[in-house]
DNA sequence: GCCTTTTATTTTAAGTCTAAAACATCCGCA
DNA sequence: TGCGGATGTTTTAGACTTAAAATAAAAGGC
């Protein structure tokens, strides 16, 4: 297996080639995180200003508007990748307001299962297609045939960095 | 002006291609905010496990790093892209635990400059030197010849998204 | 059948964030 | 000079966020 031969592949690296990377890794998240930010309070501002709603309540909507036989309340934590305490009192007011219903399980009493109301999957649809309009106003500048690349290079950065945190 | 003949380059668009240009931009942001998510929630916990520190009183700190002379208060906004009652509190809290100073403008007395301490800069740098090897370990896994390319393409992007919205 | 451990959820404390209102000061202009 | 509008900052009210502690119920070992 031709391991050695050619110019240090790997190991005996400057210290200024792992300056380089530090900064160009600084550089990416600094992008990643500002696009982030962006997008997100345009959106935020937008469902506000429109619907008086917030995009955790319509994350969870939008959890559960995939789900027609309801969602175990545990599993929201997990899909929306915030912690349970949140999540009590934006359930509390959906349930409140008549988006969504809140029923124990007879099957152990801890469990919770919630589930969108009639009127909570209207009110779900008419906001989902004004925030895919939104979005598409958005990102109308970016270039259309190079949306699924950016796409897959963000897939493997986030696999990159799942593995990252699984393995310490 | 050539404007009609050849198969609709623009205009007469299939619903369908529409549709799917939504589930495509929709992706890309799904994506994009789950890498932010997933990378900020590390980086919170480990200055809150390490150094006791958030990551707002890091970003300030962080900008003032760069101007040793200082910064006028109304400049952070700015720069954080947060709104400014936001910040007062925090300046609060790192000119309390003495990491920054704030002195108000003999010119006017409106303004504000801040300016970071001695102290406030030592703390900085043992912070900012963590920061840069724990985001170098979260992104090890990608590529590294690709991280100017994922780079240029953010900045594509946010350029994109901030032309949307500075017209409307 | 108890007792310990695990699991689902809520509560609490502290911090971050926004929008909008309130304050304070400055500037231009008559 | 004094007034009206612009600008810098803080306050307020409301929502979200986390971590950690508390509560409640189930499961498993003995």
């Amino acid at each position: 297996m031709a391991l050695a031969k050619e110019p240090p592949p790997v190991s005996p690296r400057s210290g200024a080639d792992q300056e380089a990377e530090y900064r160009a890794q600084t550089r990416l998240w600094l992008r990643l995180l500002a696009c982030t930010t962006l997008i997100e309070g345009e959106l935020r501002r937008r469902f506000r200003e429109e619907f008086d709603f917030t995009m955790p309540r319509f994350d969870v909507l939008a959890q559960l508007d995939r789900e027609p036989s309801g969602l175990v309340l545990g599993e929201l934590p997990k899909r929306l990748m915030v912690s349970a305490g949140n999540l009590t009192p934006i359930v509390d007011r959906l349930v409140e307001d008549g988006y969504i219903t809140r029923t124990p399980s007879n099957l152990d009493r801890r469990v919770q299962i919630v589930c969108m109301t009639v009127e909570g999957r209207k009110a779900f649809r008419r906001m989902a297609k004004s925030h895919g309009s939104w979005l598409a106003e958005l990102l109308a500048g970016f270039p259309a045939d190079r949306l699924d690349g950016l796409t897959g290079e963000l897939d493997e950065l986030k696999g990159a960095v799942r593995d990252a945190m699984q393995k310490p």
